[in-house]
DNA sequence: TTGCGCTATGTTATACTATAACGTATATCC
DNA sequence: GGATATACGTTATAGTATAACATAGCGCAA
């Protein structure tokens, strides 16, 4: 069952599926719950293993403030903006951003690999609904 | 036991005791360990207590990527910066990286809240030592 | 075509992280 | 002294993640 490059396997098809759904990040045992009403018996492993396939594609991430997965889109890395009033989150660009945190800790001769950057607050949707 | 604002509780100090003697974040659990080693029957609450009031003093953050715990300096919040080769983690001030997130946001009608910011790679030091 | 290696998945068990809920003691204030 | 509030102890359990081993299908080479 090798899988060629650049496609999906089944069990990452259809986490990436709920994922996609929901409009909001979701933690993996409700991904795992999800799973299990669609075919029964599904173990911890299985949902992990897709996560972790799907991560390594870029095609999502853990938000780490809440411990839950989300889809990106592929402009990741960015910036991960998230409501916490109504529970979207979305991925922005923010290439200023980074090239200023960059700079400053190339700067100090530290080495930057990679960074999380996690934005809460309300947006302006539920800012106006409820003013 | 009501305890004067700005005071530490004993488990409060003990625990910060062991963080700041740390040269890297702990783990809740690893702060378990050292508190049962000091004193003999500890369970999580306690652990978890001390944390939940250090933090909310300002005094410590979790290190959300490490699922740790860390001291920090009262310039918090600000950027998180973590060595991955040798472990240590220093928080740096930068009011511009801030600022310009915030405009950003500010800018789409995003009230942001708080942030997390948190820099993975190597620091000079381990550059150096090991080129 | 048979045997080998590779990838994905299944399965069982367990490790690791965090909190709920309830009980006890001490301090403070009236 | 009784009411209240805070810190802490204790037991149990919820929630997150991975280790370790088993199975099955596919591609390929001898």
């Amino acid at each position: 069952m090798a899988q060629a490059a650049g496609e999906l396997t089944p069990n990452q098809a259809q986490v990436l599926g709920h994922l996609r759904q929901a409009n909001a990040p979701l933690t993996a045992y409700q991904l795992l719950g999800r799973m299990q009403s669609d075919r029964g018996a599904v173990a911890p492993p299985t949902v992990y293993r897709a996560l972790k396939g799907l991560e390594d594609a870029g095609l999502i991430r853990r938000i780490e403030t809440l411990r839950a997965w989300a889809p990106v889109a592929a402009i990741s890395p960015g910036v991960v903006v998230i409501c916490d009033d109504c529970g979207t989150v979305r991925s922005m660009a923010a290439p200023d951003v980074l090239e200023s945190l960059h700079l400053r800790l190339a700067a100090e001769g530290f080495a930057k690999a990679r960074q999380t950057i996690e934005v809460h607050g309300r947006c302006g949707g539920c800012a106006e609904g409820q003013e």
